[in-house]
RNA sequence: GGAGAGGUGGGUGAGUGGUUGAAACCGGCGGUCUCGAAAACCGUUAUACGGUUAACUCCGUAUCGAGGGUUCGAAUCCCUCCCUCUCCGCCA
C-alpha cells in the first residue's frame, strides 16, 4: 500500500512511475488526497466536540464531588447533544478513511526508476546471461520424460490422490528435492540467513499485511472452515512475523530464510506452461527475506540477487538474469530481478526465482518500522527473493545434466544427495 | 470436542464508574558519584492521527485483545467476536 504522505508530496511523481506500468493513476491519486481532505476536515470537528464533551464531564465530575448536585445535573445537557453530532462526524470521518483505503489497495507500486517501460515479460532486460547451454544430442528428452524414465516423478499418482499439479516424488527424485532443500538451505545459512521453520496456513491479515489480499484473491487455496489460507509462498508468514514491530537501527539488515512447500491455485493458466514441472499447484521452496535500511535496501537487493547467482553457479545451470519491465512487475514490487534457467531439452527460459524490493509498500501495510537516528520513527524496507524454488531447478537439472545413460549430480550437490548419478 | 480462568504500557503486575495514559517493580535511556565500572541515588520512558512549530516544540483526540452498547463521564458495567492458559477427552 503507498503511503498517502509519499502521495501527497510526490503525486506526479509516482504517477508518472505507475505509467511505466501502463497504469493511469492520476484521477485516483486526486481521489484519495481529496478523501483525505475529508477525512481530516471530519476528524478536526469531531476532535473539537469531544475536547467540549469530555472538559463538560470533568466539571461535571468535579461539581459533584463538591456536592453540588443540582449544579451538576444542569450541565448534563450539554454533552447528551454533543454526542449525536460527535457519532455522525466519527461515521463521517471512517467513511471516508476506508474509501481512502479500499482505494490505495487497488494500486500497484510505484515502479523503481531502474525498471524498464513494457508491457509484458518479452520487454524485460536482460542483464547477465551466464553458463553454456549444453551441446545435447538428438537423443535429449524434456524433464517429464526423464522423470519417466528413470522413475523420479508420478504425475499420475499424484492425479489419483489430489489433482493435476500435485505431482508424487519417488526414489531418487524424492531424494533430489530433499537435497536441494538441504542445499539451498545450508547456503543460505552461510550469507547469514536465520533458517526459520514457519506455519503453512496464515490467517488474512497476514494475506493483507504481505499484499496477497486482496489483489490475489483466488490465487490462494482458502481453508474456508478455519478461514486460514494455505500459504503461496513462505515469504507471507515470514514477513508477517514483522507485523507491527519496531526493529532496531543496529538490527539490520534482518535476514531470515525458510523452506516450505507453497501452494497455488494457479486458476487460468493451461497449455504448454502446466507441463511437467513447469508449473504447480505445489512446490517446494526456499525463500530469503530480508528487513532493511531504507538508505541503503538497493545494496542488500543486489547482494541477495549475487547470492542467488551462486546457487546457480554451483548448481552449474546455465542462466540469465531479467530485470522485470513495468508492465511485469509484480503488484508490490518496486523492483524485481528474475532468475531463468535454461531448459535445454525445451528450448526456453524457465523462472526459478524473483528477487524484490518492495520498498514500503509491505511494511506501511505491516506497520513494520525502525527508529532512526533521531529517534524518529519510520517505515523499513522488506525484500524477499527465492533461492531457491525447486521444480524448475530440478527440470533444468534433469534436462542440462542429462547424456545418453543418465544423469549426472553437480559436484556441489553430492554431498546433500549422497548419490552422483541417476541412472 | 467438554468444563473453567483470563487478556492492562518493552516485561512482571495493580487498578471495579470521575484529573487513570494508567500505581509499583524490572528493563531501557539520561544524569550524579567514580580514574573507570559496579552499587546507590535523581530524572526520564508508548503509539497513531490532527493542529501548531525552527524543532517530537507545544496543544488536542484516540488507544488497557477487537467491535458495539449503557452513562454527562468506562480499563472498570452490558453484549458479540477473537485469542491465551488450566483441567478432562481424543491423538502424531
Amino acid at each position: 500500500m503507498l503511503e498517502v504522505k509519499n502521495i501527497e508530496l510526490n503525486k506526479e511523481t509516482i504517477a508518472e512511475a505507475l505509467k511505466k506500468r501502463n497504469v493511469n493513476a492520476s484521477d485516483d491519486l486526486d481521489k484519495i488526497l481529496s478523501l483525505n481532505e475529508a477525512r481530516k476536515k471530519a476528524q478536526i470537528a469531531m476532535e473539537e466536540k469531544q475536547s467540549d464533551s469530555n472538559s463538560i464531564a470533568k466539571q461535571i465530575g468535579d461539581l459533584f464531588k463538591q456536592g453540588k448536585r443540582e449544579e451538576a445535573e444542569a450541565l448534563k445537557e450539554r454533552p447528551a447533544l454533543l454526542k449525536e453530532e460527535i457519532s455522525e462526524l466519527k461515521e463521517a470521518m471512517q467513511k471516508a478513511e476506508e474509501e481512502m483505503r479500499e482505494l490505495l489497495y487497488t494500486i500497484p507500486n510505484a515502479p523503481h526508476e531502474l525498471v524498464p517501460p513494457g508491457v509484458n515479460e518479452e520487454d524485460n532486460e536482460v542483464v547477465l546471461e551466464e553458463g553454456t547451454i549444453p551441446a545435447l544430442g538428438e537423443w535429449a528428452k524434456p524433464h517429464w520424460e526423464l522423470a519417466k524414465d528413470y522413475n523420479l516423478i508420478d504425475f499420475e499418482l499424484g492425479v489419483k490422490i489430489s489433482g493435476a499439479g500435485f505431482p508424487v516424488y519417488v526414489g531418487k527424485g524424492a531424494q533430489l528435492q530433499r537435497a536441494l532443500i538441504n542445499f539451498f538451505l545450508s547456503e543460505a545459512r552461510e550469507a547469514g540467513y536465520t533458517e526459520l521453520q514457519v506455519p503453512h496456513l496464515v490467517n488474512e491479515a497476514s494475506g493483507y499485511g504481505t499484499g496477497q489480499l486482496p489483489d490475489k484473491e483466488g490465487q490462494m487455496y482458502h481453508v474456508t472452515s478455519d478461514d486460514l489460507y494455505l500459504i503461496p509462498t513462505a515469504e507471507v508468514p515470514i514477513t508477517n512475523l514483522y507485523r507491527d514491530v519496531i526493529v532496531k537501527l543496529e538490527d539490520f539488515p534482518i535476514k531470515r530464510c525458510g523452506y516450505t512447500p507453497c501452494f497455488r491455485r494457479e486458476a487460468g493458466s493451461y497449455g504448454k506452461d502446466v507441463r511437467g514441472l513447469n508449473r504447480l499447484h505445489q512446490f517446494d521452496k526456499v525463500e530469503i527475506v530480508e528487513i532493511a535500511d531504507p538508505r541503503s535496501s538497493y545494496e542488500n537487493l543486489d547482494r541477495m540477487v549475487e547470492h542467488v547467482k551462486g546457487l546457480l553457479n554451483k548448481l552449474e545451470l546455465p542462466y540469465r538474469v531479467l530485470r522485470l519491465c513495468g508492465g511485469d512487475l509484480g503488484f508490490t514490487s518496486c523492483l524485481t530481478y528474475d532468475l531463468e534457467v535454461y531448459s535445454t531439452a525445451q528450448s526456453r527460459w524457465l523462472e526459478c526465482s524473483s528477487v524484490s524490493n518492495f520498498e514500503t509498500f509491505q511494511s506501511n501495510r505491516l506497520k513494520l518500522r525502525f527508529k532512526d537516528d533521531n529517534g524518529k520513527t519510520q517505515l523499513a524496507h522488506t525484500l524477499n527473493g527465492s533461492a531457491l524454488a525447486l521444480p524448475r531447478i530440478v527440470a533444468a537439472l534433469l534436462e542440462n545434466h542429462q547424456n545418453e545413460n543418465g544423469i549426472n549430480i553437480p559436484v556441489a550437490l553430492r554431498p546433500f544427495t549422497g548419490f552422483d548419478k541417476i541412472q
